[in-house]
This record gives C-alpha cells, structure tokens and sequence, in this order.
DNA sequence: CGATAGCTTGAGAGTACTCAAAGTGGGTGG
DNA sequence: CCACCCACTTTGAGTACTCTCAAGCTATCG
C-alpha cells in the first residue's frame, strides 16, 4: 500500500483474490515480526496478502532506513528485479498469505488468467509510486499524515456512524520511516491533529476520524 | 530514469533496444517542449527512447509538480495502469521514440519475447521507483543533488580523461522538481558542489565531475 | 510490581524555504 | 548584426518547518 492521492470518491486500490485454479499452492503464514524475504534473496515465490499487514523496507548503509510501502490484503508483494528482491519484508501482525509462483508472472506457466494479473497488479504498482513520489517530495508533515490516514481509512478502516475508525499496526516509527519524518514529527502532527478535534487517538494503534473532511482537505494542503 | 542508489560499479540500467520482429512500428519524433501524452490519455503505446530525453511530471491541485522520472534512451515509457497514463509526458529535447503496441505488454500479441522484455522492463521501473524512494524520503540536498549527478555522470556522462562530463538538458527547476527540492536550493548546492572543487560548471547544461569519489561519498551521506 | 520499549513533549538548532533583487544568456525583432 | 527583452539562474536576507537531543510519560510484559 502506497499513498496515492486521496480523494472524495477513491477506486478500490486493493485487488480481489487470485487464483491460481491448475494448481492452487497452500497458503502461507507469517507471525508479527518474523521475515518473508530479504534484500537480495532469489525471488520463488509472490505473494498476495489474505490478511494481515507486511512491511517493506530498504536500509541505508549508515541505518537510514525508508519503509517501501504496507501490504494490506489484496495487495502483491515480492515482484522481482533481475530475478531478486530489493527490499526486506516482514510481518506486523499475523499474516496469511496465497503464494504464487514466480513463473506464473514471467512467463504464464499455462495461466494466462493468473498471469495477466498479476501484470496488472505490477502495473497498479507503479502508479501507485508514482502518486507517493508527490507526497514524498512536495507535502508537508500535517499533508502526509494526513494522506496516510485518509488512504488507511478508505481502504481499510471501519464505519462508526458519522466517523471511521482506523487501526495502525505499526509503529510511529514505521508511519515516519514511510513517510520520510522523524517519529517526533509523526507524534507531534498525531497530537496536533487530535488538539484541532480532526481525530481522537482512543489508543496508540487505534484512531477515530471525526471530521473526514476537514482530514481530505488538509491531505490536500488546505491551510488549516 | 529514477536515482537509484549510485555504487562504484552499477550495473547499467538502461536496457537495450527492443526490437518487435512481427511489426516493426515507424519510429516516433518530438520536439523540444511538444507532449507524448497527458495524464489520464487512454494508453495505446508504450515506448521506447532511442534518443534524446523525456520528462514525466504529475501536478497537484495547487500547483506544485513533482517531476517523476526522465527519459533516457533505453528507457521504457507509458505504462498503463487501468489502461489510462498516469504522468504527463513531454520532451526536454528532440526524440527520437520506437513505438510499441500496449496489447504487445498486456497480452503479448503473439510475440512472447517482446512481451517478456516489456514486462522486465517494468519490474525494473518498480525496483527503481523503491530506491528513488529512499532519496525522497531521507537524503539531504547535497545528497540528493549529488545522487542525481552521480546517476547521470555513470548513465549518459561522457569521459574526459579523469573527469567526466554531464549534460543536464533539464532545467534547475526540473531537478528541484525531480529531488523534492526548491530551485534555489538546487542552485546553491550547485554552488556549494563548485566552490568544494567536486563539480566544475562549464555552463548552465554541462557539469564536469572533477572529484567523482567525493561526489560518491557525498551521495552516500558522508559529512563534508 | 518493576523494567523496558515505545511514545510524547520540550527546547534549541539547522536545513531548506520564501520573498526579493540582481545577474546571465539565448532569442527575436528592429 | 546588434540591442533589447524575457525567462532562467544565482545570490541574499530572513523565516519557518522539521530535526536533534533530552527528559518525562505510558503501556506492555515478564
């Protein structure tokens, strides 16, 4: 999950199940913490998450590190790139995921149905880091976490009556390591955010969005 | 072309000519400041850059740009997603563009090894979106500046004995755009680059590298 | 119940931005 | 062919936002 630009009336971004009906492979799953791939492994396997959510980072030689993007269900992971990964990959909560194998995106293994999904859901992929490079260079702290929360809410948050309510299974430090801030930034907008009555913080992982589109448009730079 | 994370031995990243057997589609021209398409175009071709240098730019409500990648021959442009484009796409220089069918990505139209070419092709582009993440998200300006530089000087640089010679066809405000930087500040690492004796600048579009390992260092994060 | 990792808040510093003005160079029209 | 014009670039001064460093707080886990 990437932070595409956030709008009144969003597509879905996340895709329905594939399957893979010659041969489905058995499901696989991931406790909180433990890896899926790491930067360099020969990639075998993609995934698409069923549920849960997975991390995907890159490391700096001197421990900058920038997380890739969230993988929420329906979304694919572990496209590869001269046949290898380039970030690591692990898991925030538990998760459950449909493993396809490699061929099956390079050269169709006989499923051509499942083949040119997956084609799309890369192609989905890098539109959806085309809209993040816009967040990532030209909006401000309140900007991105706003976007963050607003694409979160849409796709995965829950109704509440008038307000949604969003669940975050990572860290501030991951939320700023994804957004290119430092997790006081990330703190200190949460609160200011929370002071403005835009959201409540009803604990650290769980947030209440009581004024949607007060949140849309300072995603979208309204002074505010 | 996105800044990947420059090493002392990169591989190239541009790819070769492609070349589609079946039909060969007459090659494609542009001017200088003319569009190859705008966001939201249906996409019917992807392309292929044989000469000259491209720019790919998204815009914001308000106005503020981000320049998502340029260009460069081998470069593949104009992946669909959802079948429509994504970026604007106009030319910094005359182009020269080889055509391809979008059916030649998305169903291979008979021809597989175009097919599978073109699908490296954006495998790559996501691997290299991810390490242009990490330059958005966590570099300094010197750093980016010096990463962009760096990219160019090993991609499209030219040798001049122990120095090497870059022709920037992009405006200052292109890189700003492109690095999440204003155009002043562009300017004065610009400055700062020629007064430390890293960079000579010959002229507004051509940069000598005098001190490459410096300029590398630079790139990575080492202080100075 | 205490230890610890993660989160929040505070104070101060630094980087990059904004606004402004001067400098430069390419292109056009006289 | 030259001069002017305009767009782009550079430089300067001051500001603002985000970062750094530090300390206090909170929640979770043993």
């Amino acid at each position: 999950m990437y932070v595409t630009i956030p709008t009144e009336n969003p597509l879905p971004s996340a895709i329905s199940p594939l399957t893979s009906p010659q041969q489905q492979v058995a499901e696989t799953r991931l406790k909180p913490g433990s890896y899926l791939y790491y930067e360099g492994d020969n990639v075998e396997w993609l995934y698409q998450v069923t549920s849960g959510v997975l991390r995907l980072t890159r490391l700096l030689a001197d421990g900058r590190r920038q997380v890739i993007a969230f993988g929420y269900p329906g979304d694919i992971v572990g496209f590869p790139s001269a046949g290898v990964h380039h970030t690591d990959c692990d898991a925030l909560t538990n998760v459950r995921l449909q493993p396809f194998r490699r061929a099956a995106l390079e050269n169709g293994e006989g499923d051509l149905e499942l083949h040119n999904a997956l084609l799309q859901a890369a192609l989905r992929e890098i539109s959806a880091m085309q809209d993040h490079f816009m967040m990532l260079g030209r909006k401000s702290a309140s900007e991105k976490l706003a976007s963050f929360l607003c694409v979160l809410a849409e796709r995965v948050g829950t109704d509440l009556g008038t307000y949604r309510n969003v669940t975050l299974p990572m860290s501030r430090s991951d939320i700023a390591d994804f957004l290119g801030l430092t997790t006081e930034t990330v703190s200190r907008t949460f609160t200011q955010l929370r002071k403005s009555k835009i959201i409540a913080i009803e604990n650290i992982h769980t947030v209440i969005i009581q004024r949607p589109t007060a949140l849309l448009g300072l995603s979208l730079g309204d002074r505010g």
